[in-house]
DNA sequence: TGTACATCAGTGAACGCGCGTTCACTGATGTAC
DNA sequence: TGTACATCAGTGAACGCGCGTTCACTGATGTAC
């Protein structure tokens, strides 16, 4: 019998890291199969005992964001005084860090799917429905507004829009001033 | 002498025409300059007299966007009863129609430029500032906002978060509601 | 304990293809005489 | 009016390169006896 199934998952688990990375950092095309592998410590030849091919492997990169360990600000607390995790989910969202973290940063940004797999399609989905959820609890919660839902959609498009025009922009004042009106008017709902 | 200056920046205009519809479907590494130029009713070889690159010629498709003849929604009104030119912006950038159409849409969905040339971002840039500009007018009139700006970019990042959203995710349903969640937004602040 | 064996993760050369770009050439056009 | 000429938009073959994928092979590992 040859290696044991832990290395397997493990080297798997290896490639999709290396993958999330660059994938997030230059987009599907800007990035090669080996330049993914490469990062990952092994030559491109062996890529294909883990994935069927390149579209799989985004797929699973976008998905892979959310069993990534984050930041602090990203997880739930339990401490009863703490900031709510949504305010801190939106703080943390448009703070100068995550603009300028090109590789662990949220997909939604810069992994579009558009004309891309279903599977793709999907990933992306489950990362949305993620940062919906967070919203949405915040907002049936505390001030439990009517159409709680239907705020959560717009607070996250105002997120992940806000970022993405900051992050396509020229000027870099132009980018702030985005980023920043952007981050008062979700904090202007959720307040 | 050869053909007449016109030709040449008909021929020009043309390339551009068909660049800005195909990249904006299918996005920068998507599409071939061989594709394009087809489109366009001429041959790869040719395109070399008008642009310098790909680069140069997605950066102009972006542009193009600002010259392009627009449906009505989009283009100022003289009429004093109209609806105020703003509010059938929001309206028409939220619509199905624009929604599905996904070469003639807002090349801020889709023709993002992340890691692009500086001027492919300036040219980004610059499709921005003019979205932006139609709301803030708007808030600096009727309604005489402070932070009129402020909120002009958030609107912006709105719409195109929303759009971007929609676009990206696999669930017909899910798109739906993400678009008319923005729209209501936007609306909220507008009216 | 030791040895032969089977499995399969990983290697790296090779293949095929598409694409951006170049280039020698063609031919449509307007000018000069 | 007619003809020779210069210009350059447009053509299409060719080049070079990178990349996704395949494949014969290697060698690390654990099992069977």
């Amino acid at each position: 019998m040859p290696y044991s199934p832990q290395h397997k998952r493990d080297t798997r688990e290896k490639i999709l890291e290396s993958a999330r990375r660059l994938f997030n950092r230059e987009g599907f095309s800007g990035v090669s199969i080996e330049e993914i592998m490469s990062e990952a410590g092994l030559t491109h030849g062996g890529f294909y005992r883990h994935f069927t091919g390149k579209d799989e492997l985004y797929a699973a990169a976008v998905r892979q964001f959310l069993c990534q360990k984050k930041p602090a600000a990203w997880q739930r607390q339990r401490k009863p005084k703490a900031m709510p995790h949504a305010l801190r989910v939106a703080d943390a969202y448009f703070s100068r860090a995550h603009f300028d973290d090109h590789d662990g940063c949220c997909p939604l940004i810069g992994m579009t799917v558009q004309r891309g797999s279903a599977t793709a399609k999907a990933a992306y989905e489950e990362v949305v429905v993620q940062l919906v959820k967070v919203f949405e609890k915040h907002l049936n919660g505390p001030k439990a507004l009517t159409k709680a839902r239907e705020q959560a959609l717009a607070l996250s498009a105002l997120c992940v829009g806000g970022m993405v025009l900051a992050r396509n922009v020229g000027d870099p004042d132009l980018a702030d001033d985005l980023r920043r009106a952007a981050h008062a008017a979700v904090l202007r709902t959720l307040l």
